[in-house]
DNA sequence: CTTGGCACTCTGTCTTCCCGAGTGCCAAGT
DNA sequence: ACTTGGCACTCGGGAAGACAGAGTGCCAAG
């Protein structure tokens, strides 16, 4: 029973604080929620509230703000994530449905996000590590030169250079090119570098210094994008808002891939939202934001993560509807193409 | 004999205030730079200077600020551009020069001149209209869908879906492909579609459906991409600075391709520096800004600009050696690749 | 356990005041 | 004709003080 109450309590404190921005007082919580009690009790249950870190007043004599602490109670117990509107839906569902390739979709997906939330939004291009090897093509661009282009199933291209010690002729190069397709038609990336192991020694002596350099290419760029690229949009919402930290802060980690690579967190389930908020994240900097982030993906596996972030002092139901909604969308556009 | 110490005057002021940030006074100026005359003789000056529109004071007893139309007559009459020091260049240098792909080249790019100047830095990419066709490849994806891929000697790869009325045949992909390759390679993209427009003729009836999916798809990627990509970074040193209109104002225009597209700039000649300065900028929300522009590209052909932006009480001497040095170097490595 | 009452403590705001920087103008000097 | 020192004037911004209002904690009564 009197737990109850507290709960209710901590609920109205953030709704409304999270609506008014402004430290929320007993008063105010009485009229506007209808709590069925005075005043006087709420000031009783703030103070326990206070006491077990859920709350704190900015300054004496001021209403009260809920912690980090309050925060995460409140998404773990308190809230049941807002689906979107009918006509949000649509909206979406429009949106991403004119994406013409890859990039894209995750274009498409940033922006619309950011809209949406009205935050800034943070998305992962999927990830090449769980596709698979569609085509690889070479393309010679002078004698010494070929340009190595790489296709996933995901739709995802990758471009290289290599530059060859001796000048090639294009047969060999066709030769080259047929092998290393029927070899790794197919393949999963993860187990590409298994498959072209003995390439080298079922081609003839000549081409063998040709392939080991393109097979050394091949190989840095499956490692090598294990590091995603990440792009971001709604920068703009941050303007307004006030992080308790600099907005200088923000913008820097937003620009650092690293971090965002770690903001957007680990790999989890599919589908199940993570929020971050505020001191939970390990960075500096970043520690007046929340983050909400979802993973999406075409089928049953998770090819990447994408999210938003905002202050701390957000509206996380609508928030965690917005973004599971369109990581649900993109997965299904992903899935068809 | 007087013109000459306005001028003077002039430069001094934008000097003192673009380093001070604060309004410059007449005691202040004779003081600091040793221009000969007292204080009462630059109070006149600067009245002459002030009726003419080039500087302004914010307030009646505070010093004076230079105007948009004082910058401009500064940055056309008053300063050279100052060279980079040599360990810039050489930091530059080998910045760029680790760049594996034309991506990659991009976005080294953006985060150099954001370093270097301390502003926002904007990077177009190399536009397609005036690079040529290496090659294109066709890809079945599904016996009805096709990815095409486009690559430009530029190292720049487009690719797109193509989705097929009916299921095709891999020897009429194959087919189809040849045909492509035979008639556009080495083409300018700005002349393929005149090429292939008798394409369709040549082949058998069987294969013109398929044939003028993928033609549509060739052509709607040449056109669609006239309005180019664009990246920029360095929002974070905007954060500082004070704009005299509100941060959110920029952060939106910069994340508006077409925006961003305007603000560099109309093609110029190349390695010309553009300086737009303050309300010259034809965007409300930008009108607290300049931007400074250099075309780059391989050899003599302009391929694409590049810039930063800042606030107009920006330092343009340095900011405008960094841009043209940025801009040549890119050229160089683009020219060699 | 709840409630009304009450004294207390702050913050934010508004006003007032004053200092100093900077100007414009004028009259004198070269 | 230009330069210079002097001087009165203006105005922004900071410091100090007063004040109102919101909110709390505690206590005693229901």
């Amino acid at each position: 029973m009197v737990d109850d109450r507290k709960l209710a309590v901590l609920r109205a404190i953030v709704e409304d604080y999270v609506s008014t921005n402004e430290p929320v007082g007993s008063k105010a919580l009485a009229e506007r929620h209808n709590l069925g009690v005075s005043p006087a009790t709420i000031r009783n249950d703030m103070a326990m509230l206070e006491e077990q870190g859920y709350i704190a007043q900015p300054h004496t004599s001021a209403g009260r703000v809920p912690t980090d602490k309050g925060y995460r109670l409140f998404v773990d117990r308190l809230s049941q994530v807002k689906p979107l509107s009918g006509a949000e839906r649509r909206a979406i569902e429009s949106f991403l449905a004119g994406a013409v390739d890859i990039d894209d979709v995750v274009t498409r997906t940033v922006r619309l996000l950011a809209q949406l939330t009205r935050q800034v939004a943070v998305v992962q291009y999927p990830t090449l590590t769980s596709s698979t090897i569609r085509h690889i093509e070479l393309v010679p661009l002078t004698d010494r030169r070929l340009m190595f282009v790489l296709i996933t199933n995901t739709g995802r291209v990758e471009q290289r250079v290599v530059e060859s010690a001796e000048a090639v002729e294009e047969s060999r190069v066709a030769h080259l090119r047929a092998m290393l397709n029927a070899c790794l038609d197919g393949c999963g990336l993860a187990a590409a570098p298994d498959r072209v192991a003995d390439l080298p020694e079922k081609l003839p002596a000549e081409d063998r210094p040709l392939a080991a350099t393109v097979l050394s290419v091949l190989l840095e760029s499956l490692v090598e994008r294990h590091d995603e690229k990440i792009v971001f949009a709604g920068t703009a919402n941050l303007a307004g808002a006030d992080l308790s930290v600099g907005l200088r802060e923000v913008l820097e980690a937003l620009e650092e891939q690293v971090v965002l690579m770690r903001l957007l967190g680990e790999t989890t389930d599919q589908s199940a939202l993570t929020v971050r908020i505020g001191t939970e994240n390990p960075y500096t900097g970043l520690q007046g934001t929340s983050i909400v982030a979802a993973g999406y993906g075409s089928g049953d596996r998770q090819l990447a993560r994408l999210g938003v972030l905002g202050p701390t002092r957000m509206d996380y139901p609508v928030t965690m509807g917005a973004v599971r909604a369109v990581a649900r969308y993109v997965s299904q556009i992903l899935a068809a193409s």
